[in-house]
DNA sequence: TCGCAAGCCTGAACCGGTTTAGAGCTCTCA
DNA sequence: TGAGAGCTCTAAACCGGTTCAGGCTTGCGA
């Protein structure tokens, strides 16, 4: 009786199906099925033989012919609407989908990813990810406000797992009550900025500016609430915001506006690492002292903060443990057809070298033209 | 006869099926197939009624009943063997698929990610792939000497395109000429190292050292060698190398130990964007003026390259035209059988501020201090 | 007028699983 | 002893397309 080792597949010719299986367990397929779903209604032995049979063959059931008959597709989707170049500046999504792969792989299932330049597309494509039955589900990001994704993927009837508690949808016809149905899985970011600011007001600074981003986007409003409130709890006058599309254009743009004026920041906070980073080098490029003349912090501590100069102090988010968690949830929701929400431990500020104590404390800036105020 | 968008698919109670539209046009579904997929011997007149039907249904063949019995998945597939932190500090990827996907998504197309760890994993992960049948071909990035995937695919019969030609595949029985049968998508990168050098030692730069990237990665020895005889040509003396693994801490030590020397260089060419920008930090920290005091470039021109200080020097690549032009082959290959292999335009230097001439031409290394050097 | 080819079309097999109705068997309990 | 329950298992339908063998028309040349 010689075993073949599964590997050995030997005839390039057909591949084996269900049937080979049965016939060489003496069994009918259905029976094979059953088996190999664990199902009850077989007989230890029949399962058994079944199972020797299908290793002994080397055989692992055809995806395609699972696909159509359970209308299932086993694997999830992720479609993100950004533009190449704000997909490559942000390595987030890198992260959180190494993460996702990491808990998607070991389950047989495989993740089918789209990028898409503008919101048509982004709709549009999980229209036809669902017409295609290719995915089971799918992961949110970058929620927006009352965001249409959210209408969308009930009337299809996909799965989702929302990053972020989604809010301000406006209630419908179909969803009365203004709430996702999704589970959430999130991090607390504002804790991150609450941080950020009490560190730069007990260091010193009065004048701190935020460089945030969309508000259309809910972490981009939540991270600039979060900062008004830190600001008028550590009794500072009213401070600055300007708002942007959370590009690094766009941080150098905003750091040139605050710095140019009469009376600039002596500190500014960044709603992410890139902007803050370009932050940094429109400071250089002034001539100011970071951080004797600036106070620079950053938020998502990527992989580049801790190796410019200086070092950026920032909030640590754990992009990669996101996916995980994401993708666990969203498993298990199919699975169980519920999961609840889920909540990451918040992001915490990480001090480095970017933010310290203002040269001269609260009276004015330092002049900005020269790069040496006085020394 | 009230013809409904295709929107109103109404009663959300049975998808429409292959044979509801023969029904409705009064043929058989066979015929509604071949009407579909315009194959001959559809009368002009069945193939318009038949079109019309489906138009009316608002039906989509089933994607996973094609696949089925086609046989296809109409799906590719991206394996990418890096770790995360890797993955997010390089932005190339997130460009690429940006690219691919601007080719896939008007096809119907869809791609499959996967992010494995380590050689292993990746091997393991083509293997699943062909074995549930879940791509029609794949994208090869990042090739290596001797690539494994290679000789892999070819086993698998999975149809590949390759970024860059490979090499130094030595030999098997199975391909004994050791040449890859995939078509080739190629960007020469070694002009840009070369116009690199040639800058630096038009700029006066006597010492150049080059952190290179892994030699096991062809695009790190080719960069090598391109460094290696962009050197000789100038008719510096032996050049420092220092191989890393491309990731941004390694770029930083690699900086750190040149700069420790006792006669450092007064130049540096980085085989990658981040490695450069980790190099400038380094440089920051260590007091040095750039470009005064060292001369920077790098490679790739990754979005930040632009907004860090100085401004950097660096080659500009193009993952995005990249990823479309694979995905254009890729799809070719699959459709006829046979793609050509594909050159885009070479990468160029891109002059800004972080290269320039050295304080002091050739004698020693320049006094630190001062950041205006005549003027 | 017949034979034959070409064009159009149908019916059925097929892809490789899942699922369901019900057959056959054994066991239990009245 | 016989009805009914419970278990194991089979056969066949089903998922929704593609593909192929062959049937029916029609037209043309012999």
């Amino acid at each position: 009786m010689s075993l073949k080792p599964a590997a050995v597949k030997a005839a390039p010719g057909k591949p084996v199906t269900i049937m080979d299986v049965a016939k060489r367990a003496g069994v009918s397929k259905g029976l094979v099925s059953f088996a190999l779903n664990d199902r009850p209604g077989v007989s230890p032995e029949s399962r058994e033989r079944i199972l020797a049979a299908a290793r002994e063959l080397g055989w692992t059931p055809s995806l395609r012919a699972r696909s159509l008959s359970t209308k299932r597709s086993f694997a999830l989707g992720l479609v993100v609407g950004r533009t190449p170049e704000m997909l490559g500046a942000d390595p987030f999504f890198p992260s959180f989908i190494a993460g996702v792969e990491s808990v998607l792989a070991p389950e047989g299932r495989a993740l089918v990813l789209s990028v898409v330049p503008d919101e048509e597309a982004e709709l549009r494509t999980y229209r036809s990810l669902v017409a295609d039955g290719r995915v089971d589900g799918v992961f949110l990001s970058d929620l927006r406000h009352n965001d249409p994704r959210i209408p969308l993927l009930m009337e299809l009837g996909l799965p989702a797992v929302t990053l972020g508690r989604p809010e301000g949808l406006s209630p419908t016809e179909q969803n009365p009550s203004g709430r996702s149905p999704f589970p959430a899985v999130s991090i607390d970011d504002t804790l991150g900025i609450t941080e950020s600011v009490q560190y730069l007001a007990g260091l010193g600074h009065r004048r701190i500016a935020h460089v945030a981003g969309s508000a259309s986007m809910l972490h981009g409003s939540r991270r600039r609430i979060a900062f008004d409130d830190a600001v008028r709890a550590a009794g500072l006058a009213e401070c600055q915001t300007i708002e942007t599309d959370f590009s690094i254009g766009a941080g150098a743009a905003a750091t040139r506006r605050l710095l140019s004026q009469d009376e600039p920041p002596s500190a500014i906070v960044f709603a992410n690492d890139p902007m803050a980073i370009a932050g940094l080098g429109v400071a250089h490029e002034l001539g100011l002292t970071i951080p004797g003349d600036l106070s620079i912090t950053g938020f998502d501590d990527i992989n580049f903060a801790r190796y410019v100069y200086p070092p950026l102090t920032t909030v640590r988010t754990t992009p990669a443990q996101w996916g995980q968690a994401a993708a666990r949830t969203l498993l298990a929701l199919m699975e169980h057809g519920s999961a609840p929400d889920l909540d990451l431990p918040a992001a915490r500020l990480t001090v480095r070298g970017s933010a310290g104590a203002p040269v001269r404390s609260a009276s004015g800036a330092a002049s900005v033209a020269g790069s040496e105020p006085s020394r």
